[in-house]
DNA sequence: TATGATACATACAAATTTGTAAGTAATGAC
DNA sequence: GTCATTACTTACAAATTTGTATGTATCATA
């Protein structure tokens, strides 16, 4: 969610782990709000403004810092229209299209565990 | 990787966002390590020292949080045998077998991204 | 001239995750 | 009695992620 620091063991196994297909793909999916904003911008949220009002909790800083990360990974695009006040629009671009039936595997896998951990318990 | 701490805005909107399946899916496959650990354990490396001399750069200790977490989340269980020096197997759950074909759909969509990043830059 | 609308940016702080270094416990082999 | 083996634990520190609070820019409208 920041800049790349120092040299260091941290940065030296994260650039391990990211030659790993899997491992790169779930670490594009790791901040706490990467996925729900995608998947809102697929329903139409993709305005700022929009994303701020229907995430409860999320700041603003945080709006804009994982836009600019999904951004930056090529999950989503950023039109900005010449108006005043300021319109900017987001997209998915078709890469992170491909995601969404995906998630729908890991969301109906994630109901799953729910489950089995309650009759574990 | 720790233990639960005080109440915080960070807490609160942690748990909200556990509510989502999805989210709570990624959440428990979040850790640095946890993936590749679960992916060893499922292809035989099912004791501690296989999986610290399998896994560069893992220390002891997050291995030690990562399969502690790991069993937390009913992902795997622990046999621990009464020998000495001592014995302990890890071994996946139903629900963690259930994650192995979405894992492969995962990766491969981590290739496809990779590439489609070379191609944009 | 002040206000509102929109989409941010920035300085700072707290919480969380990961890493470093050293130590523990049990016992059979030497 | 010392050593090797295995699977850890613990105290501490660094790196990363997330949150708080406040400020910025533009221009049309009142």
């Amino acid at each position: 969610m920041t800049k790349v620091k120092e040299s260091s063991t941290n940065q030296a196994s994260r650039k391990f782990l990211a030659e790993c297909d899997l491992t790169h793909a779930v670490r594009l999916m790791s901040g706490r709000w990467k996925l729900p904003i995608l998947y809102l911008i697929s329903k139409g949220q993709n305005r700022f403004g929009m994303l701020k009002k229907v995430i409860p909790n999320i700041t603003e800083r945080m709006l804009t810092l994982s836009l600019r990360e999904l951004e930056d990974d090529g999950l989503i695009t950023r039109t900005v229209f010449a108006e005043i006040p300021p319109r900017v629009e987001y997209a998915l671009t078709e890469i992170a299209m491909d995601l969404l039936p995906i998630c729908d595997h890991i969301r109906h896998w994630g109901l799953k565990h729910k489950q089995s951990i309650i009759f574990t318990d």
